[in-house]
RNA sequence: UGUCCUGUAGUGUAAUUGGCAACACGUCUGACUCUGAAUCAGAAGAGUCCAGGUUCGACCCCUGGCAGGACAACCA
């Protein structure tokens, strides 16, 4: 690794968002002491997507650039969806993502004790009660966005029966459903959340931290803003939809009456990127009902596909700083994401050549057992890299696209009586193209220049195309996958009455198994990166043994012949 | 017949107490090139959702519309 792998050198200027500037005002007056303390809150019910790098990118950077504090909290109130399996990948790729969070791991489940404290305190106060309606009773009676609700006939039970009735509720002497504990509001307020939301609800599940200690969780609304204010946040930031529960995070913390210290919630736009889908619901769909091979399969948006594709840590910091923080709902274009990674990757893979699709070239005149080594450079954008020996001999392999027998007028690569340069190696000229009896072309027969050698006539002669290739003796045997974007269509959950797996692109996954490396990836380890010179960057896959090396397709270089071609 | 939020080139983001609408990606030229990449130079593309108002001057302030989104899980 250089110096260029560090996201500084790719000299993205932070941007300034709107949070930054609120936080600054904040700042300006003196609220809560001068603090910054922020939040990155999962629920651990499936892996991290690239839509949570936002929002981790934005949290941890907050504190970064406030000199400030970031936590990570796992939001886990509800035992029937959440997994040890999914903190654990939670942290590895926050970690990965190059984010600390220090010794401030936390849990909801941590606080269970001091919310079921709290609530208590809340019925004493006869701010809370217990509601024996099921939940279809209870729902009817919240009304609609545009009409009232009405009262739960058990909204007035004394103190002394709430206690009680919380207390058995707590002991599990009822069943799931039975009941429900309830925060005493307002039946009338135009906001769904203050028409007395639930507050506790009875289940009888298994917790992945507490095991069967509770049967009763409390809900998201009345856990977050409280462990907010106990872990003396600042700013909870969190995505647009939870707007409208602002004024219920706000009562809550209020009913807490400590201090005057108060945490801020502030709401963004989630991100929302072409051809993918970003809600864990529908990725844990696609993941269950085995339309890709996992979590981590590398045309998913989790972080852990993204990195098993080949993305890096600071392409994917890049792109959030890039694409910025707003209350704007929009649609990000895939390709700012691709040009990250190629940004990151031209200034710090390792070029090799591979042939992914051969055809056998033949130099003729070349020794029948000749050998040698050439000088090819490991990577232009950065010397310090240094130089690699690629080997060459009689048989070669060149890219099958990279012959036309019959060439379109500004197809400059090799054809019958043309003459490229092979990179690093000699001018070649193709004099004789064989077929099987299908006429398909299986070899083509080539002479060299000797004169050449490195790549430059001495003559100073030019020609128009430069190819890779590989020795066909010495190339590494490989397996490729080529991956193409999920979805075919742009939004595909944006369609009403039809299903986003409607629009899966049935080519996302194109695995080719002859393709021919230069030795050098030997030595690769699994993740690490290259640039297979003119086609694209690629990975190695976890799936990889040292017999069949498996290469995974990060993005494409940009192709401007391929974008011609496609116009016609 | 509600409450809250949001409308700036194709996309995303800017415009620091109101002062010639800027940047990135994408697109298109051209230069360079041992990667049809990268790099470099340049171009096209919005008059800021609409209509009024205040002002010498409005993306910004005011009024009224319009459009889109969120909210009716014992999910988060």
């Amino acid at each position: 690794m250089t110096d260029n792998s560090t996201p500084e050198n790719l000299d993205i200027q932070k941007k300034v968002n709107f949070i930054h500037s609120q936080i600054t005002d904040d700042l300006k007056v003196g609220k809560n002491d001068n603090r910054v303390h922020t939040r990155f809150p999962p629920e651990p019910n499936g892996y991290l997507h690239i839509g949570h790098a936002k929002s981790i990118c934005l949290n941890f950077g907050i504190a970064e650039k406030f000199n400030g504090k970031c936590n990570l909290r796992f939001d886990d109130t509800n035992p029937s969806k959440e997994e040890t399996e999914y903190v654990e990948s939670i942290m590895e790729d926050v970690h990965w993502l190059g984010f600390d969070w220090a010794d401030r791991l936390y849990y909801a489940s941590d606080y269970f004790e001091k919310l079921h404290e709290f609530a208590v305190l809340l019925i004493k106060d006869g701010k809370a009660y217990v509601d024996d309606q099921d939940a279809e009773t209870i729902s009817s009676q919240k009304g609609t966005p545009t009409r009232p609700g009405i009262e739960s006939p058990f909204r007035n039970r004394s103190v002394e029966e709430n206690l009680d009735l919380f207390r058995r509720m707590t002991n599990g002497e009822f069943d799931e459903g039975a009941c429900v504990l309830r925060a005493k509001i307002d039946m009338n307020s135009p906001n769904m959340h203050m028409r007395d939301p639930i507050i506790y609800r009875i289940m009888k599940a298994h917790h992945h931290r507490t095991g069967d200690k509770w049967c009763v969780y409390p809900m998201y609304d009345f856990a977050h803003g409280q462990c907010d204010f106990w872990e003396g946040i600042t700013h909870s930031i969190c995505t647009l939809e939870f707007e409208v529960h602002r004024p219920l995070y706000n009562w809550f913390v209020d009913q807490l009456q400590e201090t005057d210290y108060r945490p801020r919630q502030i709401e963004f736009a989630r991100l929302n990127l072409t051809y993918t889908v970003m809600s864990k619901r529908k990725l844990l769909e696609l993941v269950k009902d085995k339309h890709v091979s996992g979590w981590d399969d590398p045309r998913m948006p989790t972080i852990s596909g993204l990195r098993r594709r080949g993305y890096t840590p600071e392409s994917i910091r890049n792109f959030s700083d890039r694409i910025g923080v707003t209350k704007v709902d929009g649609m990000i274009d895939v390709s700012l994401l691709e040009y990250s990674v190629r940004e990151h990757l031209n200034k710090t893979a390792q070029r090799v050549m591979g042939v992914l699709n051969p055809l056998k070239v033949i130099i003729t005149n070349y020794p029948e057992n000749g050998y040698e080594e050439l000088d090819a450079i490991n990577n232009p954008e950065d010397e310090e890299m240094g130089m690699r020996n690629v080997p060459f001999s009689k048989e070669l392999f060149i890219e099958r696209d990279d012959f036309m027998e019959n060439p379109p007028k500004k197809f400059y690569r090799l054809s019958p009586g043309t003459e490229v340069r092979l990179r690093y190696a000699y001018f070649i000229t193709c004099n004789e193209v064989v077929k099987d009896e299908n006429g398909n072309v299986t070899e083509l027969l080539c002479t060299y220049d000797p004169a050449s050698k490195g790549g430059n006539s001495p003559d100073g002669r030019k020609v128009k195309s430069t190819l890779h290739w590989v020795s066909a003796k010495h190339a590494v045997k490989s397996e490729v996958r080529m991956y193409d974007r999920l979805f075919r269509d742009e939004n595909p959950d944006g369609h009403k009455d039809i299903d986003f797996k409607e629009f899966m692109n049935p080519d996302s996954l194109n695995v080719i198994t002859d393709c021919y490396i230069e030795p050098f990836v030997k030595n690769a380890k699994p993740l690490d990166h290259f640039q297979f010179e003119r086609l694209g960057y690629f990975n190695l896959d976890l799936d990889s043994t040292k017999e069949k090396p498996v290469f995974n397709l990060t993005v494409q270089l940009r192709d401007s012949w391929a974008r011609e071609q496609n116009k016609n």
